[in-house]
DNA sequence: GTGGTTGCAAATATTTTGCATGGCT
DNA sequence: AGCCATGCAAAATATTTGCAACCAC
């Protein structure tokens, strides 16, 4: 964790920026829930737990910063809300998610998947692709099974 | 283009909804627009110039009710903004997209490339696939030549 | 008349911005 | 002092909703 910090807080001078104590308590909200996909207005919730005084343009200015520094991904279900989603260490390229039209779950895929799929798009569309994303809609594991059930009865 | 649009007519009649002027006029500024991205105040006003009278809320209702019928595709690139797209007639699933990140323009691929990464999800992660969003992030063909252009100067 | 539909205005929700203030070097 | 960063409030955007009026059957 707290190296992953560490991390950022490098990028962030590398640029000029400061880490400083709004910036850090958010990160730290964003390492604690990394599952999940918070909004700015939860992220704000959250980091006024750990710093009270912060504003929520505030954080909206440092999620917007580390979009830039591509520490987070902004990214968009479809409900009129942008959610954060912290990046994994070294990874290429963005994870997908598994978006349950039942009861709202999300669940990451790390898996890349796409290498074949991104070669054809640079080849037969001449598409230098940089990122992606993937999202699946249908219906989860756990939802299936509570369907199953009702069914029998 | 009559044809699809009574294929819509027939679909709202379905569910008990009427073709009215305004829903009309709404679909053919889709029909005519189908490789545009247009966002809900961009359907607007092209439908103003058909339909005069009409106004915004019920550009975002009819475009509410088109989504829930499976006639467009409600996305969402990154800005702000909701945008509409004409789903293909007979397409099981949602195209993809091409995001250009320098000029932002967007092209479309009509091939599904991912039945082999849904069998992997479906048979990995148990999860049901009904739908999918695929948006690649890069540089287009026109852009990196520009970009070699400028590299030769 | 009944029920779905519309236009307008007001309300909501989300995100951005202006600006005076504060902190660090 | 100079500069980046912050908090607050106001503004800007995008979308939804309430409601009276309207239209078609």
């Amino acid at each position: 964790m707290e190296h992953r910090l560490d991390r950022i807080k490098k990028e962030l001078h590398a640029q000029s920026y400061k880490l400083t104590p709004q910036r850090e308590a958010t990160v730290r909200v964003l390492l604690e829930r990394e599952e999940d996909h918070l909004s700015a207005e939860d992220v704000y919730l959250l980091v006024k737990d750990k710093a009270p005084e912060i504003g929520l343009a505030t954080v909206y200015r440092t999620l917007e910063l580390l979009t830039e520094l591509k520490v987070v991904d902004k990214i968009n279900f479809g409900d009129g809300v942008s959610r954060y989603d912290l990046r994994k260490e070294g990874a290429k390229h963005f994870h997908h998610h598994l978006v349950c039209t039942e009861c709202g779950s999300v669940e990451e895929i790390m898996d890349d998947l796409l290498e074949e799929v991104e070669e054809i798009v640079q080849k037969d569309w001449g598409f230098l692709v940089k990122d992606h994303r993937l999202t699946f809609h249908g219906i989860c594991r756990v939802c299936q099974e509570n369907m199953e059930e009702e069914e029998k009865n």
